[in-house]
DNA sequence: CCCATACTAAACCGGGCAGTTCAGTTGCAG
DNA sequence: CTGCAACTGAACTGCCCGGTTTAGTATGGG
C-alpha cells in the first residue's frame, strides 16, 4: 500500500488536460462528461490523460476544487469606497447579485449540488470558498461600518447572511432552475434597492426612510 | 405518427411501479437510478414495468411531476390566525423554514437542479408548484394584513420573496449542499426571529423597532 | 374447466463508457 | 546518430444499463 492514487504533474501536456477537463466538466457535469470527450477537447490522447490522472473521479475533483478556489478570488473583492453607507451597500449588493447570476457561479453550484452525494467534500469546498468566504468579507465590512457608527447590528453574521440573501431575492432561484436566463438591469436594480432598503430599515443608524 | 409514448395506467401492479420508482428516483436521481433497481424495489418484473411505461424518462417525469404536485399541497397551508402580526409572521416563517429544510423538499430541489438540462420542464414545474405557489400564498396574506393596516408594503411580490429568503437564511444553503444536516430548534428560531425583525423593520406599521 | 389477460424470470441485444494495452511516432539530450 | 521518455491512436476488455424477447405461470370471469 504505497502512495494512493497520485497525480503526476510532470509532462508537456498536463495543462492541456486540465483545460480540456475544465471545459467538459463545467459543461456536462461529472456523470455526463466522457473521458474520450475530455481527451479530444484537450487535444491529447486518452493514454496520455491516464498517465497523469489515475481515474476520472480524481481528475474531476482536481478541476472542481480549482474552480472553487477561483470562485474564492471572485468573492474576494471588497469595495470599501468612501461613500454614504447606502451607496456602498448598493454597490456591494450589485456585485453579489452579478456574481451569483453569472454563468460560472451557476454552473459550479449546480455541479456541486448534483454531485453532492458522490463528492461530499466538493460541496463543502464550494461552500467554504464561495458563500462562506463572501459572508466573512461582508462581516468585516459591516464591522467597520459599525465602528464608524453607520450601522447598528447585534448578530453580524446573521446580518451578512440576510444581506446576501436579500441581494439575490427572486433572481437566483429562477436562474439556477433555468426558469429565467436573462435578467435586465432594471430587474436587478429593483431587487437590489429593495434589498438595501430592507437591510437599512433594520440595521441603519439614521431614521433612513 | 399516432399517439406518442403513452402510459398505460391499467394493470394490477401499476401503483406498485409508481411507488417503487418514487423511492428509487428520489433516492438516486434519474441517472443513477437503474430500471432493474426500480423493478426490484417495486416487486415487479422489468417486463411488467415496461408494459406500463414506454421508457425510463417518461416514468421519471411522471414521478417527478407528481412529487412537485405533492409539494404544492404542502405549500398550501395558510395560517391566518387572529394574532398579532408578529406572531403570525413567526409562525409562517417557521413553517417555511421547516418545509424548505425537510428531506422531501431538499431531494426534489436537488433532483430538479441536477436534471435541469435534461428535463427543463421539470424544473419549471417545481418552481411553479413550489416557490411560486408559496410566494402567492404569502402575497395574499400580506394583502390582507395591509388591508388591516398591519403592514405597509409597496411591492408586495418582492416583499414576499424577501420574507421567504430571510426565513431560510444561513440554513437552507448549508442543507442543500450537505454541509449541515441537522438543525437545532434554537438555530432555526434565531434565524426566524431575525427574519421577522428585519421584515417588520421595513414593512411593519408601528415603530416595531 | 377454459381461456384471455396480466405477470414473471431470465436470457439476451446493443451501445456507451472507464480504463488498458501496444505498436509506433515525435522530439529532445547527450 | 542514438537512445530515452513522452505522446499517439486505435483497438480491446469488461462492465453496466436500457430495453426486448420468450417461454412459462398465476388469476379471474364465463
Amino acid at each position: 500500500m504505497g502512495a494512493r492514487a497520485e497525480i503526476k504533474r510532470t509532462g508537456r501536456k498536463f495543462d492541456q488536460v486540465l483545460e480540456g477537463a475544465r471545459k467538459v466538466f463545467m459543461a456536462d457535469g461529472f456523470e455526463r462528461a466522457s473521458v474520450d470527450d475530455i481527451a479530444r477537447v484537450a487535444g491529447v490522447s486518452k493514454a496520455t490523460l491516464y498517465s497523469y490522472f489515475p481515474d476520472k473521479a480524481l481528475l474531476f475533483t482536481e478541476i472542481a476544487r480549482s474552480e472553487c478556489d477561483r470562485m474564492a478570488e471572485t468573492a474576494r473583492q471588497n469595495i470599501s469606497i468612501d461613500a454614504p453607507i447606502r451607496d456602498v451597500l448598493i454597490a456591494v449588493a450589485t456585485q453579489i447579485s452579478r456574481l451569483l447570476l453569472s454563468d460560472f457561479s451557476q454552473r459550479i453550484f449546480r455541479i456541486c449540488v448534483a454531485e453532492r452525494d458522490r463528492f461530499p467534500e466538493l460541496a463543502r469546498a464550494y461552500y467554504e470558498n464561495g458563500p462562506e468566504m463572501g459572508r466573512k468579507q461582508l462581516e468585516q465590512g459591516f464591522e467597520e461600518a459599525i465602528a464608524r457608527g453607520e450601522l447598528r447590528i447585534c448578530d453580524v453574521s446573521l446580518a451578512a447572511e440576510q444581506f446576501a440573501d436579500l441581494a439575490r431575492s427572486r433572481l437566483w432561484l429562477r436562474a439556477v432552475l433555468g426558469v429565467q436566463t436573462e435578467f435586465s438591469d432594471d430587474e436587478i436594480k429593483k431587487v437590489i434597492t429593495g434589498a438595501v432598503d430592507t437591510f437599512l430599515a433594520r440595521y441603519g443608524v439614521s431614521p433612513d426612510r
